[in-house]
RNA sequence: GCGGGAGUGGUGUAACGGCAGCCACGCCAGACUUAGGAUCUGGUGCCUUCGGGCGUGGGGGUUCGACUCCCCCCUCCCGCACCA
């Protein structure tokens, strides 16, 4: 790293170099003509099927179709580092060779612009976030410019447009207007459910109905109460992520795992408010079984498996006074094994069951030390709220809990169990509530000796278990009773027993149960996609959501004055959310005709997650423009409709980051299906196949203070670091400011031009493995080119200089077999094999041919075709000096002919007991026989042969010779 | 703790079960040079008594043959984390 990152490459004074030589300046000038030339000429404009994108169609119409995209940048205002473009450039140079190879390519770019930076930059300087954000997006795509990238331009949007968010909103609308038929185990429009409930023909839904009573006996509010309570988008009063600091509740997934807000790091509580949700938890089995159906990693789907969290088991009713406790569990099999029972804090039975007052002799260790339960509960519950995740974690998983002064009935055995509270039962996971068996289960085996509570065993541990519990398999024991008996049995004959038996007496069912939660969907900030949503301010249906009907979108996000919700300290829990646009009095009333005369509305306040935008961005690619519908169904057909029988369709190839692994990926699957459901798309998964690019890092030094210094500053001598004469210590990690080893790709564009920039980042490793940066190792591509493009051009006079000669049988073995290779690589997105296949037939040219001797055009112009997905300027510039007068991102790409990849004569390796030993020149086509003859010819061998009795002989006809010696 | 991925020269990496290290960076030497962070050519896994020996995190196994397949262990990275 003795190189400066920021220093430009002295330019050799004229006089010393070649005038026509690959320059650093003469690159600049090549990219920034070609890139002009391709902008005017609209190299890069794809043609739709119909539609008015359609125009040169009929010239693409006979290629197969191929979508690449990338995930779509947020547009911050520090703009690309060098880590940045790696999984563009992986696109763009697959776009570009599958476009010479004869598809028609769909390579597009857009940018995710709603979010908080951009508001919390607005809140700081009073700017409207759009102007910041459109002054960021602007850098952005004049950086993607410089690199040469092959997006199709005229269909670039922003989320933030109106004119996109209008169908984002459109389509929060379907979502609000459909429910999941769990029957047809897909989504239906919510006409539909009223239908069928006014037929008859279909009760509500368990727990829509609130009153019971029957669906024709209910009132015009209550029966638009139930529809709304089968809604695919609902609101939904629930425990949510308040986070005070940011002002805002967040969804699960932005929360981490330490209780803090993903952005900001603030800590989150855990608070009850209505908010509106999306019923994703209803695709959860569609989620989970259809990842076997895509081309993702293994590990990308098994963090989705993990996440949507599916688990078998059974729900048991425990009654408890007057109330039944239901429990989920995995393991019915260890019923017998209940010795007392936990709710979680938050679970809405705790009042119903916290009893009056302890009985006498009650453990003071249940109690919590309060004089009565309610007392003990109360204390408990706060306690609980207010403790962070953190807090938590910090104090260990030391089990905490007081008793409820209840106890609840094992119907197996009529044993009394003491009903607990405590934070180790979740609310969100399962009923909220557990049947505790200490002898099977770690967690409830630490809370039952904490609180001194029996273990009872029902599963035999092996011979010299010394306690604690067994969770590992064995025959069932203590497990009978006058009408079952689970003993001897192994657990799945036993959960499969006991269930039946649960079931036939009313007592529980099989039941399968998910980590999955319903998306938490409001978010109280201003720089989002408005809700098309109102609710009427007078009459009986006063607070009800009513949609605003899509020929009144977009909602338009209005102006204010303050872009800020109201944050909190960060430790006021007790604080509730104020969405900015509550401030907007202006617009959050409106009077509408929305059928039933003008009345006064109320607008939603809150404002659509940033993941809405990014939800289903790939189907607006596909005509930006359109005004009137949110894709054209034959286009979405063309581009993304499933290639057959059994294929899930979607765009070809995605490439992005795996931070995005649970988040967008499973948001905008869920909000694929939901419009597949409807009807609107053919296909059923939005990404066929999806590539996680590699993280590009680079080294960071600290000095002896531990503060980092700038890297490019730093020099290496003998293997130790230096910073201004000072020794450093050297780290790994991050590109970015905080460690003062920020890279940026115009320094490197500037320093060497944007193609060898691109041939660095493709040429350090396969697309999806991260690696490091290395500044002083990007002049390597820079010589590959010069080398390259002193095969096509005279560097004293820019002219040609290839010969339209012969080239020799070993030049055309050379061609042909870097012709497969750089397929191979190119179509594997292993750049690095392209690179390296290049570079053997570049080096063999210069050796071939030297300096002197001119290289024949039938290998310079395939050699140049071979380059032009990853270095496509100096490629175009070659390609037009060559004499060709059209560009050549649309020319075929050269095809290996097989005859020129085997060779007459090969060398074997001949090995004795496994060695090598020697090498021996036979035909290509030799057979075993001919091969040991020809290995027990060579001298070296016969030596080693001579007075050994040789046991065996393998030989494989065109790699090896092995002699095994007795 | 559970789950996943990865360990190959000084560095990034490459090798249908078949000659380990393609290609590049760096380094060494040479050419051209007033000069070289330019360009070109050659060399470069380690050890060596120059015969050869040893080498893909460690240890076993399968095989004529293992970076590759199987078992155990170590290290690093990532994900999840009281999920009943």
């Amino acid at each position: 790293m003795s190189q400066s990152a920021d220093q430009p490459i002295v330019e050799p004074s004229s006089g010393d170099v070649p005038p026509h030589r690959y320059t650093p300046a003469l690159a600049q000038k090549i990219e920034l003509a070609w890139q002009d030339r391709w902008e005017s000429a609209g190299t890069f404009h794809t043609p739709n099927p119909v539609g008015r994108l359609s125009e040169g169609f009929e010239k693409v119409a006979d290629r197969p179709k191929y979508f690449a995209m990338d995930m779509f940048p947020y547009p911050s205002g520090a703009g690309l580092h060098v880590g940045h473009p790696l999984g563009y450039l992986g696109t763009d140079v697959t776009s570009r060779f599958r476009r010479m190879d004869g598809d028609n390519v769909l390579h597009p770019m857009g940018y995710d612009a709603f979010g908080l930076p951009a508001e919390q930059y607005a809140v700081q300087t009073g700017q409207h976030p759009r102007i910041t954000t459109e002054a960021n997006i602007a850098a952005i795509r004049a950086q993607l410019r410089r690199l040469g990238v092959d997006h199709d331009d005229r269909r670039s949007f922003a989320t933030i447009d109106p004119e996109y968010y209008k169908w984002t909103q459109w389509i929060f609308l379907q979502i609000f207007g459909s429910w999941f038929d769990e029957s047809a185990g897909k989504a239906r429009p919510i006409d539909e459910l009223v239908a069928e409930l006014d037929a008859g023909t279909r009760e509500p839904a368990p727990g829509t109905n609130p009153s019971a009573r029957p669906w024709a006996e209910l009132s015009g509010v209550e029966r638009r109460k139930v529809v709304d309570a089968h809604r695919l988008a609902y609101l939904h009063e629930a425990p949510v992520n308040w986070c005070p600091g940011l002002g805002t509740v967040l969804s699960n997934e932005e929360v981490t795992a330490d209780g803090r807000s993903e952005r900001g790091n603030f800590p989150v509580f855990r608070r009850p408010l209505t908010q509106w949700m999306m019923r994703i938890t209803a695709y959860a089995d569609r989620l989970l079984a259809d990842l076997d159906r895509l081309d993702w990693s293994d590990s990308l789907k098994l963090m989705q498996r993990n996440w949507i969290g599916r688990s078998t088991g059974a729900r048991i009713g425990f009654s408890c006074a007057d109330q039944v406790i239901e429990v989920f569990t995995t393991r019915p099999d260890t019923l017998f094994g209940a010795t007392y029972m936990v709710v979680a804090p938050e679970h809405p039975l705790v009042d119903a069951l916290t009893a009056a007052e302890w009985p006498s002799g009650v453990d003071p260790r249940w109690t919590g030390g309060a004089a009565t339960p309610a007392e003990a509960v109360s204390v408990y519950r706060r306690e609980a709220s207010r403790r962070s995740e953190l807090e938590r974690q910090t104090e260990g998983r030391d089990k905490t809990g007081v008793w409820t002064g209840a106890t609840a009935v094992n119907p197996v055995n009529g044993r009394e169990l003491p009903v607990f509270v405590a934070d180790y039962v979740l609310m969100g996971y399962g009923t909220g509530a557990i049947m505790a068996v200490p002898g099977e289960d770690v967690r409830d085996f630490e809370f039952a000796d904490k609180f001194g509570l029996p273990v009872i065993r029902t599963v035999q541990p092996p011979e010299g278990w010394d306690g604690g519990a067994w969770t590992g398999g064995g025959p069932m024991i203590n497990s009978a009773n006058d009408e079952i008996s689970l003993d001897g049995l192994e657990k799945a004959e036993a959960i499969a027993r006991i269930t039946e038996w649960l079931v036939a007496r009313g007592q529980g069912e099989a039941t399968t149960t998910y980590k999955l939660r319903d998306w938490l969907f409001s978010r109280q900030r201003y720089w989002g996609e408005p809700f098309p949503i109102v609710y009427a301010v007078d009459g009986e249906d006063a607070g009800l959501p009513v949609a605003v009907p899509p020929s009144m979108l977009p909602v338009l996000l209005p102006e204010v004055d303050d872009y800020s919700p109201k944050t909190f300290a960060d430790d006021d829990a007790d604080s509730a959310p104020e969405p900015p646009l509550s401030r907007a009095t202006e617009w959050t009333t409106v009077e509408l005709d929305l059928g039933d005369g003008p009345r006064k509305y109320r607008r939603e306040t809150n404002t659509m997650p940033n993941w809405a935008g990014s939800c289903w961005y790939y189907l607006r690619y596909l005509d930006p423009g359109d005004d009137s519908q949110m894709v054209d169904p034959e286009l979405e057909r063309y581009w993304l409709g499933p290639r057959g029988e059994g294929d899930v369709g979607g765009v070809d190839l995605y490439v992005g980051g795996v931070e995005h692994a649970v988040l967008h990926l499973l948001y905008a699957r869920f909000w694929h299906k939901v419009l597949h459901d409807l009807g609107y798309v053919s296909s059923e998964e939005p990404f066929r196949r999806l590539v996680n690019q590699g993280y590009i890092s680079a080294y960071a030094y600290t000095d002896e203070r531990g503060f980092y210094v700038p890297a490019a500053e730093v020099v290496e001598k003998d293997g130790q670091f230096f910073h201004e004469g000072n020794p450093v210590n050297r780290e790994y990690g991050k590109i970015g400011k905080s460690l003062k080893n920020m890279v940026t790709p115009d320094e490197m564009i500037g320093a060497y031009g944007a193609d060898t920039f691109r041939v660095y980042e493709m040429s350090t490793g396969p697309l999806d493995q991260s690696r490091p940066w290395e500044t002083k190792a990007v002049v390597g591509s820079q010589r590959l080119l010069q080398r390259i493009w002193r095969v096509v051009v005279d560097e004293q006079t820019g002219a040609v200089r290839t010969a339209d000669s012969e080239p020799g049988e070993d030049t055309l073995r050379a061609l042909h077999r870097a012709i497969a290779g750089v397929r191979d690589g190119y179509s594997t997105l292993r750049f690095n094999i392209a690179i390296a296949r290049i570079t053997e037939l570049t080096n063999h040219l210069t050796q071939t041919y030297g300096a002197e001797s001119p290289v024949p055009r039938s290998v310079a112009e395939p050699l140049v075709l071979l380059v032009a997905p990853l270095a496509p300027h100096i490629a175009e510039e070659m390609w037009a000096r060559l004499g060709h007068d059209s560009s050549l991102a649309w020319h075929a790409f050269p095809e290996a002919e097989e005859r020129w990849l085997v060779d007459d004569t090969v060398q074997v390796a001949v090995q004795v007991n496994g060695k090598v030993r020697s090498q021996v020149s036979v035909p290509a086509d030799a057979d075993a026989a001919a091969l040991e003859a020809a290995a027990r010819a060579d001298e070296k061998v016969a030596g080693y042969l001579a007075g050994a009795t040789v046991r065996r002989v393998v030989a494989v006809p065109g790699r090896l010779v092995n002699f095994v010696l007795g």
